[in-house]
DNA sequence: CGATCTTGTTTCAAATAATGAAACTTGATC
DNA sequence: GATCAAGTTTCATTATTTGAAACAAGATCG
């Protein structure tokens, strides 16, 4: 595989399809879909049809309703397995976990955004998919800027070419040059700050954890302002960087893929 | 959508080759993949390559491998939140974990095996794909056997068709007429049980979660041989009644999809 | 050092599958 | 019982997939 081609095919176009269902909170009506889709009738139907047959979705005769098919589930366990920094780093966050007594995030990185694949809080040790899974934005998270920060300029540019810089606080940043000066900052220092940028009154500590000089994850201790001041982040420096080491060393036992 | 057709076209042999990726423990080379495969090797590498460009696959340029793509762990969220008991019975299994205090299951049919879509046990309250995405035989566990109990004909015929009864324990069923045997047993009595036929030493209760007189998932209490004798069982027979009950209810607010 | 093997990648005419406008079916609503 | 909306099927046209074979790029060997 040299340069990847935009070829998308008719694997692609079912998968867009099965995406436009997926975009749906409950199960879905035909017509439903068919008001969001790009696809005449016959073709989006034709579409649905197959994923239903391939266990990608489910049909409800019932009620008429398409959802997400558990064939799903089995598939993204498989990834899990094979591509998540969480199997491995379980033992590693439990440690973490029980020295700092904070939230702590392990996120990667998907398509220029955040997602979440494992989480510690004090409520409940484990969220199910109602966490892990989720995505969010990279510009405005501590996990996202650890990982941001070491990327090539080339993968960056790329990943902040589609990124709306959403102001979600008054400190979030307004542009990629901002958030470029501080990326250096923080590949200097090996540490990255989310100072109330996402939401109000919620600050975190990150690492970033290197593979080869890339980023293959990050990990973040988060506190709310409450409880904690900035410079409160920096007693948890020495278990975060110990965690990432201790992660990355299994990574690379694991013949881990890198990005 | 009448009769679901065998139409597997080009976007199910993708997905099988897919599998074929799935089925290894780590990042493959394309050399591993091609001797598992039934196509030859130009059309399995352009499907790996397909794949990989939608995401569902990931390349590793350095070493060479393929592993699954972060993609599917974002649709599997999505079918969680569509098509799944778990973000629905959420409270429910934390109402009856505090009043059993043992290891509960809550699982679904899947291909005619048990899925595991949630668990409670007294080390973690909630584990991530480690366990749910998991998928398990029907016949000799407690949570399969009581769904099993209310298929009609034709789709229990269809799943056991497929089903190898694999003598696990010396109390496992040897075959589908011992089994057919105890489902309608099952069906009478409304509950299930696991009598040391999986693994020795490991009992359950289980009852069926019934929509519209269909199993749409099933939970159950689990404990051990040294704890608890079989009669033990029948205490939790209330409080699993009432979890059962309150999952079907939200399950017909949901409009949850019927198998 | 060149020969040979292994692994991964590309080509291209033939074979096959996808496309979508339109017709049709079904069932609900007035 | 006429009208409308939602879902399903048809079929000639069009575009994509197919896979044997050739090719490229390293490794390994004599």
């Amino acid at each position: 595989m040299n340069i990847a081609r935009d070829n998308d095919g008719t694997v692609g176009k079912a998968l867009s399809a099965l995406e436009l269902v997926a975009a749906f909170e409950r199960p879905v009506r035909f017509s439903e879909v068919l008001e969001h889709s790009p696809y005449p009738k016959a073709t989006l139907y034709r579409f649905l049809q197959t994923l239903t047959n391939q266990g990608l979705l489910q049909y409800d005769p019932d009620q008429g309703v398409y959802s997400m098919g558990m064939r799903l589930v089995r598939l993204a366990h498989a990834a899990w397995r094979q591509s998540s920094l969480a199997p491995i780093s379980r033992d590693v966050l439990d440690i973490l976990y029980a020295q700092v007594g904070q939230t702590i995030h392990l996120a990667q990185m998907d398509a220029g955004q955040v997602l979440y694949v494992e989480k510690r809080t004090a409520i409940r040790p484990v969220e199910m998919f109602s966490q892990a899974g989720k995505v969010g934005p990279a510009y405005c998270t501590g996990v996202g800027k650890a990982m941001l920060a070491y990327l090539d300029d080339v993968t960056l540019e790329a990943a902040l070419q589609k990124q709306a810089f959403y102001q979600h606080t008054q400190f979030t940043h307004a542009d990629a040059e901002s958030l470029k000066t501080e990326l250096s900052q923080i590949q200097a220092e090996g540490f990255s700050y989310d100072r109330e940028e996402h939401e109000t009154g919620i600050i975190c500590i990150a690492k970033a954890i290197l593979l080869k000089g890339r980023p293959i994850g990050a990990l973040s201790i988060t506190t709310t302002t409450a409880r904690h001041s900035f410079d409160d982040l920096n007693e948890w420096k020495q278990p975060l960087t110990q965690a990432v080491e201790q992660i990355a060393q299994a990574a690379k036992d694991w013949q881990f893929p890198t990005l």
